[in-house]
DNA sequence: GCGCGCCCTTGATCCGGATCAAGAGGCGCG
DNA sequence: CGCGCCTCTTGATCCGGATCAAGGGCGCGC
């Protein structure tokens, strides 16, 4: 498990890092700052939210977050790094759920059963923000923009939750996973079209329900077309147009 | 569209229809029910509660309930019958998301667009219980168990629309789908091997990301196994626990 | 009653992607 | 420095399920 810290041969991009924030700023790119925004800066309670969090980290690239059947206190919010989250089935075969990007929230769905239904694994050296949801709740029934925001954060993760769903191409599922990842990235600040995939050709084609192999010949198809460039886990998108028309029937809009 | 309400040539089993419920002990079934009774009956919240809802329908078999881009101002709990959604993707192809039965929520992947992301389409004559949303988040805000309660189902629907992500065989996905329908009919208080599927062969093949000429040929496989034994829509698990194991790798626990 | 359309079933063929196989490049470690 | 492991790439073959095709049953409207 070497650390993915180190940049490669390549001169990396600066590693995508939330916005450390202050008490008065709070992270500008968190999946909170919409809540934050809402109540005004400087009030009491952003003071409150602010006061639930708590830095946890680093974890090293290949260490577990939170593992199946943890009991469920808190959520995460990934400071830095990236995460993956997967359940093993009972034949003992994972299945990626999904990648987290500086920004984005972990656990939603460890709270109905209670306890996390996942392991959520760090694909690089990570940092997070852990919100006690019993705190968060209580601050939710004070504070209806924060109620609200967690409202939405559920609602939106159901939407992407049934994209990868349908039955697509190899190309159309790799065009949409790039091109979802390139926005994600631009949504929180970083370049869209120029970034380090930080999970595994393995962990790719799990995440896209193909086999690996599949994913790599896409890939240098995708290079021969001049849609990306690519060199190990650089990536280079040259035609983001083209590649979201590959992916358009499972991309929003 | 012809309706879907007349018993076909079998006696028809009772139709699955929730609970209506009074004043004091609203609908037993529902979904929400278990907000009821986490602040007991006869409490001025749960009268609240019941306030708010708006009992809608008939809709007969093809008529929507809500359609894609509609503004999201409520959701429905089917009181009797069977929906489902779909979306209509930029191609013109339908994806259907899901299958909703009594005492089912329908809508909250709305909460996030604010608009509704898909059709719901009754599949037979259907009731619904509309719940305003604001409403509902007014009360959540000052009841924590309607709160808890709105973030456990937001919560549970992440979870099964994990489910059929996997990469798994036509046979894997048919029998988790049997053993999912019976169960949540169980669990509403109807016969869980004993029941009509009120939708067509292309939906569930649609559902299930096959083909209907496989969903076909898998039930008659099925069938001359002893599993289970169809006529048309109407079904009977003859084997729950062989069904089960088939679609061990798909299912909970 | 008769014909038409829809839903369902079953058979034949085809194809995308899985699987099997082999080899290259990079990195950590002894 | 050399070895072994892991990841990635590329080629060859195979297979499950899609697609194409045909036919049956039933409900409904004329």
């Amino acid at each position: 498990m070497r650390s993915e810290n180190q940049a490669g041969r390549l001169p990396a991009p600066p590693s995508p890092i939330a916005d450390d924030g202050d008490e008065a700023h709070f992270c500008r790119t968190c999946a909170f700052a919409g809540a934050c925004q809402a109540v005004g800066y400087g009030k009491p309670e952003l003071r409150e939210l602010h006061c639930l969090v708590e830095h946890v980290g680093p974890f090293r690239s290949g260490e577990h977050v939170f593992r199946t059947g943890n009991p469920f206190r808190a959520i995460f919010a990934v400071r830095s790094g990236t995460v993956k989250t997967s359940m093993v089935d009972k034949e003992g075969r994972e299945q990626v759920l999904g990648f987290y990007l500086p920004g984005e929230v972990i656990g939603l769905n460890a709270i109905y059963p209670e306890q996390f239904p996942c392991d959520a694994i760090a694909l690089e050296t990570s940092h997070f923000c852990r919100f006690s949801f019993p705190a968060m709740s209580a601050l939710a029934a004070r504070m209806p923009a924060v109620q609200s925001h967690l409202f939405r954060l559920l609602s939106k993760e159901l939407g992407s939750a049934s994209l990868l769903a349908g039955d697509h191409s190899a190309d159309e599922r790799m065009a949409a996973f790039l091109t979802d990842l390139g926005q994600r990235y631009a949504t929180r600040g970083f370049s869209g079209t120029e970034f380090q995939l930080s999970m595994s050709r393995g962990d790719i084609a799990n995440y896209l329900r193909l086999a690996a192999e599949t994913v790599s010949r896409v890939l240098s198809r995708f290079r021969n077309q001049g849609l990306i460039q690519v060199e190990g886990r650089q990536l280079l998108i040259r035609d983001p147009a083209g590649l979201r028309h590959i992916g358009r029937s499972l991309l929003p809009d």
